[in-house]
DNA sequence: CACCCGTGGTG
DNA sequence: TCACCAAGGGT
């Protein structure tokens, strides 16, 4: 692959992205590659103008509490990114002096920062020459080199795109074309091939050939974690906490699935219950300071001991 | 490795 | 219409 044409593609073709924006902090670089964790980029844009504007800083996000970072988080979706950066927040304004760590190794240790966020952090915000492996990287590869339409993660994947990147400093660069190429031009869907910059591509030369094994996706419609989302959507419309009634409304066709999930809420610290029984988003009335989170006992006659709280 | 974790746009 | 899919991570 010629890192020239992808530069050179890049250069012109790149989107005017907000957090590609001059004087993007690290920390709000973290914030937007955990946003886009599974999410697209059209409905992270609006959450992360509106959240970098409220909590620029690590310690601005830690001072605030779970329940006003679950509402900033509004319907990205998987709340449970939302929960650990905030704990990302905390960990990096208590003991990192609110500077997000430059090393891979360091940020693998933060939660909710896998193999691809620390990485991304890493090249994107410090320039570090590391690979960087998305889906979009992936499937780039997959089709450039190997002439093939889908692969699955491999763990090959990383060393191989770490023999691609240039030597030079234009490493990051190279990563987020790729990455911007697959996002826009060698799209899973119906890739844009008349758009594509690269003058060599093994799945053309092989006349694209199809997926042979359809990867099948995820099922949502009457699963947990829609009730899941169901549940946590009324507690993120109510500043008071709301009665076991008013939740068991959301899902009437099965009342264990519904318990299960309340409960696996719970167990996840999204949702807490309060003195008098009834349920809030976590760390609801704790809005400021709260570095430290205090996870107060549970109702066994409303909802079943957990076995395994944090604290 | 397989499965779980949300949500909404789209071909 | 309805599968598919979107800058993954944790267990």
């Amino acid at each position: 692959m010629r890192a020239t044409e992808l530069l050179g593609w890049y250069e012109h073709a790149r989107r005017d992205l907000p957090w590609r924006r001059p004087g993007v902090t690290p920390w709000q670089i973290l914030v937007s590659e955990v946003m886009l964790q599974q999410t697209p980029v059209a409905r992270v844009a609006p959450v992360w103008t509106e959240w970098v504007t409220r909590w620029p800083t690590p310690s601005a996000t830690a001072a605030a509490g779970v329940a006003d970072v679950l509402r900033a988080w509004g319907r990205l979706g998987y709340p449970r990114r939302a929960k650990r950066l905030h704990e990302c927040a905390v960990i990096i304004a208590t003991r990192f002096d609110d500077v997000v760590p430059s090393d891979v190794d360091t940020l693998l240790t933060l939660p909710g920062v896998g193999s691809y966020t620390a990485r991304a952090v890493a090249c994107f915000a410090y320039r570090q020459r590391v690979p960087v492996v998305d889906t979009n990287v992936r499937r780039v590869v997959t089709r450039v080199v190997h002439g093939v339409a889908h692969a699955p993660p491999s763990s090959r994947d990383l060393d191989e795109v770490a023999a691609l990147l240039p030597d030079d400093d234009t490493a990051p660069r190279f990563s987020a074309a790729l990455m911007e190429l697959g996002a826009t031009v060698c799209t899973a869907r119906s890739p844009r091939c008349g758009d594509c910059p690269l003058s060599r591509c093994r799945w053309r030369e092989r006349k694209y050939p199809p997926a042979t094994a359809p990867r099948r996706v995820q099922r949502y419609a009457g699963t947990d974690r829609q009730v899941r989302g169901l549940l946590l959507d009324v507690l993120r419309n109510s500043s008071a906490p709301v009665e076991r009634a008013a939740l068991d409304m959301v899902w009437l066709t099965d009342t264990a699935q519904r318990d299960r999930a309340l409960h696996s809420l719970l167990a996840d610290g999204l949702v807490e219950q309060t003195p008098d029984g009834r349920f809030a988003l976590a760390g609801e009335g704790e809005p400021d300071q709260s570095v430290t989170s205090a996870p107060d006992s549970v109702d066994p006659d409303v909802v079943e001991p957990q076995a395994n709280r944090r604290r």
